[in-house]
Parts: C-alpha cells; structure tokens; sequence
DNA sequence: ATACGCCACTTTGTATACAAAAAGGGCCCA
DNA sequence: TGGGCCCTTTTTGTATACAAAGTGGCGTAT
C-alpha cells in the first residue's frame, strides 16, 4: 500500500502545462511572446486540445495572458507587479508564519531543514536556477503548514509561481540574491524556539528585501530592452 | 466609436462560464454535485469543448473540483473554509483601503454611493440575492480603486467570489446580513472624510462581523444536512 | 456466502475536421 | 502618395469522432 509513486497516469494537457510553465518562468520563453496553438502542438506532439487547456490554466497561474480569436501571449513583467508580488506577500506570509509556528512539528520542521540543506547545496552548483526558485518556494511554504490555511497556501503559491519568474531573472544576472542564505537558515532557528514576533520581523524583511533586489534589477533590465 | 456596447462577441466557453457559475453561487447546483460534460453540454446547446473549458475556469475559482478521469464536482462548502476565507479578507482588504483612500478621487467616490444606493434598494426588494451579493463586492472593490493594486484586486475578487456562495445562503435563510448596511454607509463616510484609521478598523470588523454570521449559519446548516 | 476477475457500459481525454474571426496585402480611388 | 475596402491567409473556436480510463455488475471458484 504504499503510496508513493502511484503510477500517476498524467493527462497531456498537464504535461503541456508543466513544459509550458517551465518555459516560461526559466525565460525560455520571453514575456510578451505570442504562443501559437498550432506551433506548441506540433512541437510538443499533442492536438491543439490540450494545448488550449494547458494555456487556460496558466492564464489562471496569471503566467499568460488569453484572449479571444486573438491568441496567448506570455504575461510582461514590470516594476509595479514585482513590487505588489512581494508587497502582497510581506503581508500575507508573516501572518500565516505567526499562526503557524506554535503548530509546527518536530517533523515539520525536520523536513523544512532538509529543503534548506538542499537549498543551499543548490545555492554552490551551477545551473541550479530553476531548482533554486522550487525548494525556496517549498521551503517557505514547509514553514507554513502548522497554520492549517489550504486557501492562503493556494493564494501565495500563485503569488510565488509569479515571483519565480523575477527571482530566477535575479539569480540569472547577479548569481545569487545576497542575504537569502543567511536569512533563511535563521527563519529557520527563530521558527524552532519558537520568537513568533521575531519570526515574523525578519520574515517581513527577508520579503522586502527580496523586493528591493529585484525592484532594482528589473528597472535596469526593463531599460535595457528599449 | 462610442466604447459602450461593443457588440462583444462572447465565446460559447465564456457564455458556459457564465451560467455555470451563477448556478454554483446561487445554489442551483448544490456542492459536491457531480458536473458531467456531456449533460451541460446537450443543456446548453455547445459541445463538450466549451464545457470542459469551462469547468477548468471555473477550477481555477474554486468553484469547482477538477479531477482527471473521474469528473468535475461543485466544491464542498465548510465552516473552515468560510472562516478562512473572512479572515484573509479581513487582512487584504483593510491593507489595500489604506492605500487607497488618499488617492480616491471623487468620481470614484461618487460611483461606489451610487453602487451603494442600488445596493441598499436591492436590499429591500424580494428575491434581489444574487444582484445583492454582486453589488456588494463591486461596492467593496470601488473603494480600492485608489490603491492601483491590479495583482490584490485580482485575490480580493478570488475570494469574493467564493464568499458569495457563504454570504447568498446567509442572505436567503436569514433575509438579510444585520449591520451591513449602515456599515457600508459609514466606510464610505470615513472614506469621504478621509479617516484612514477608523475606515480600515471599520472595515476588519464589518469582515470580521461577515464571518461570524456565517459561521454560525453553515455550521447548522452542515449539520441539518447530516 | 464471499471474494476475485472478467466484461459491458459510462465518462472522460484527445485527435481531427470544419466554422468563424482576425490579420495581412494588394488594388482602387481620391 | 495615402487611405480605405475587399479578398486571401492565418489563427482561433467548436463540433464530431474516436481512444482510453474508470465503474459496476455478474458469474465463478473457493
């Protein structure tokens, strides 16, 4: 009975959802970038049908922008939506975090320090953008489960899908985001002993922080285009 | 040119979207009823397309679960889930109506009293539940307008959306939400004036006040059900 | 009697085919 | 030369047809 790895028989549309989310958050596909049914289809050996299912749910993720008899296209990025992303999420996360913390598990926290440990080895090899931008996700939503709040999870996984994007465009030029490291592994301890208020502070400023950094690199990038 | 009424043609997906999700809102489909494609679709008069198209929109609202194989279902109603869905409110919206007051201006101040006035209309007609419920989000999100927060207004309508389904069956067992209605007369007061301060307390507590009503509803509701 | 497996039926998933909307380009006319 | 209209081409939207997964019931063997 074991659950593990239940021979899950994937649909194609996920499958197209997941090569397509990828692309598109690795920059493999630029922002702005029409995504023709046809082409993707061919490409990716499926009909249009899943294609079309596939870029509706992430028109959901808010990853691409659908409309009608004119065609999808990857979302832009922009100074504003950084900055609200990480804004919106300096306020939800630390509020999750303080109600989380006094539930948290020794398990819990057990398994958030093995995504930390993974975290930073991925921080070391190269090429480990994408996998950076996963575990940091996972980490901080680990931090999170004692709280018990499905529908806030599932508001700032959305937040952090979108996050991703700008994060891993800071890892791709500046090579690593300067106090995440140290910041994390701290959250991490303040979590263990329980500091919900000074938990919570540095969460805010991790977030913040995090902010700045991008804020600062998409200006640059943003002019660069033109 | 005048941008009124653009003829817009609407997809069939789209129109389905539409009907689906009033039925869900409104009750019409009950929670946990099974939404089998090809009967929508010989009632509506589409293919199983536009259906299927659909019902992953509407997946993506929470309204509705999606599950490979096995078919989409209307999504259960529950204590918890209401509560949570109040009390992230609670926390976004006051947030964003700080930001916003001091940049309201008074065409937008003018239009949520005139939502208002139709909304306090539609509280005294009979059978007015569904228009009630969409006044009062879109009354709720005129008063963000200030903030330009495109990314939380997104979230904001998300979780409307589902407390609709609390707040229509709370207005059709009891009639009517008791305070609602002077407390939407007084924030739009206290915006008017600019009383960030009261304005944002006042707002937590009619959220806060929201939630309670129905909890205290669907928890006996949920029991009559058993 | 019960448990297991086979088979028919239902429902979903996806390919293909066709219809309709939008985009591009050439022609005419001012 | 420049603007506008019609026609062609491309691309999207939807119906239909087929494939595959799931579900339930019956029969058989223990």
């Amino acid at each position: 009975m074991s659950q593990a790895s239940p021979i899950v028989h994937k649909t194609r549309t996920q499958l197209v959802v997941e090569v397509l989310r990828e692309k598109i958050l690795s920059g493999d596909i630029k922002a702005g970038e029409p995504l023709r049914q046809s082409a993707l289809a061919q490409e990716l050996n499926v009909s249009r049908i899943p294609v079309r299912e596939a870029l509706l749910q992430l028109e959901a993720e808010g990853l691409v922008k659908f409309e009608a008899h004119k065609g999808a296209t990857a979302t832009e990025l922009s100074v504003e939506q950084a900055s609200e992303l990480f804004e919106l999420r300096a306020l939800i996360e630390p509020d999750l975090l303080r109600k989380s913390i006094p539930n948290l598990t020794e398990k819990q926290l057990n398994h958030a320090e093995e995504v930390l440990v993974q975290l930073e080895s991925a921080f070391r090899s190269e090429n480990a953008i994408n996998t950076w931008s996963e575990l940091n996700t996972q980490f901080h939503a680990c931090l999170y489960l004692g709280a018990n709040r499905p529908q806030a999870m599932d508001v700032i996984k959305g937040l952090n899908t979108n996050s991703d994007r700008y994060i891993r465009l800071q890892l791709l030029l500046t090579g690593g985001i300067p106090r995440a490291e140290t910041e994390h592994r701290e959250l991490l301890e303040l979590c263990r002993s329980g500091q919900v208020d000074a938990a919570a502070t540095l969460l805010v400023n991790h977030i913040l922080h995090a902010k700045d950094g991008v804020k600062k690199l998409v200006e640059q990038h943003v002019n660069n285009e033109k």
